[in-house]
DNA sequence: CTGAACTTTCAGAAATTTCTGAAAATTATA
DNA sequence: TATAATTTTCAGAAATTTCTGAAAGTTCAG
């Protein structure tokens, strides 16, 4: 690979973290590339860099712009695509799990959904049918949740990140706030 | 595959979702199906539903048990192991998570830490290392907030959850809450 | 229009992951 | 201790995913 070697490490890491997120290793690799590099970088420079074919930066690049994870940016005097990132590390990451909930979380939903709508009341399935429920509740309330905080700017949820449980305590008083309010 | 078929769409679909979640298709399917069974299941029981090799079962179970999703409960007059879940719904979940960080998170964070410990002073790398330290610290955020949250009983946590960004609100008044009390 | 510059596509090859099933290992019973 | 019951292991097979690179497609300047 045709990176500095501090850089590397982190790329190919990068790349292994990738396959967990929903995409593949050089898929991962480009993404480390793309964010890492201050000048927006063309098809060929990826390739070259990764050590892998021209064909495959193509199709990697069009997964990273369906995640909208990675935009073009033109260089004057130059008609190659250059690529940077679609925004902030922060902005990314939400990106990720936006993007996942979509792809993985709303499908399952559907599908409990539906389960639990044409459920037979039979007494052999009952017990499948609560942990169905159980399950079904479980994914919408986090659903919900990221979508509701997701909506926050960066800094307001840097800050409810870093009080953590200790909302907790706040949400305690919650009450005798109101009340004195 | 040998379960009511309102099951086995369930389990298949789950078995899709495993795979995103950090272990196989199989592996999320005999997670799906023990779950959903009201009795503990042993594991000629699960290659016979699932229809896939009892060799394999044997391995899926072990990476179940490595992730501590499930567990043995001796069944009296048998020699054969049954298996059933570690915990309720709620507990898996945040279990898949917990193993996660641990598995993926924490290596992470450590790579980047040391990336950033010998760091050369370079200029053409001032960009790439700011970067990383931008992705050291956010990933750290998000772990410590879990590391946080999780150790909350279940029920604080669903509120914590139901109120979202709602939480922004109640934070704004606690300083003036504080001076109060 | 023409052709050079660049990107995309996709069939087959390569790499990787998962699965099988028979043999080895383990464990309990008599 | 012998043996029957059960689980684990792991080499090779099968399935799946990823990658290559040549051909087809697109875009645009002249």
């Amino acid at each position: 690979m045709k990176v500095a070697s501090e850089i590397e490490s982190f790329v190919v890491h990068f790349g292994e973290m990738g396959s967990r997120w929903g995409f593949n290793r050089t898929v991962g690799q480009m993404l480390a590339l793309i964010v890492l590099s201050e000048q927006p970088l063309n098809a060929e420079q990826i390739a070259e860099m990764l050590g892998v074919s021209r064909g495959n930066v193509s199709m990697g690049l069009k997964e990273l712009q369906s995640w909208q994870l990675i935009r073009t940016q033109p260089q004057p005097g130059d008609r190659k695509d250059y690529f940077k990132p679609a925004g902030s590390i922060w902005e990314l990451a939400l990106q990720v799990l936006a993007e996942r909930r979509k792809r993985e979380v709303e499908p399952t939903l559907s599908l409990l959904r539906s389960e639990l709508m044409n459920a037979d009341n039979v007494p052999e399935q009952q017990y499948a049918q609560q942990k169905m429920q159980e399950i079904h509740d479980l994914i919408e309330l986090f659903s919900r949740w990221f979508d509701d905080v997701n909506k926050m700017n960066p800094e307001s949820l840097k800050t409810l990140l870093k009080l953590g449980s200790g909302v907790g305590k706040v949400l305690g008083m919650k009450d005798r706030l109101i009340a004195k309010s």
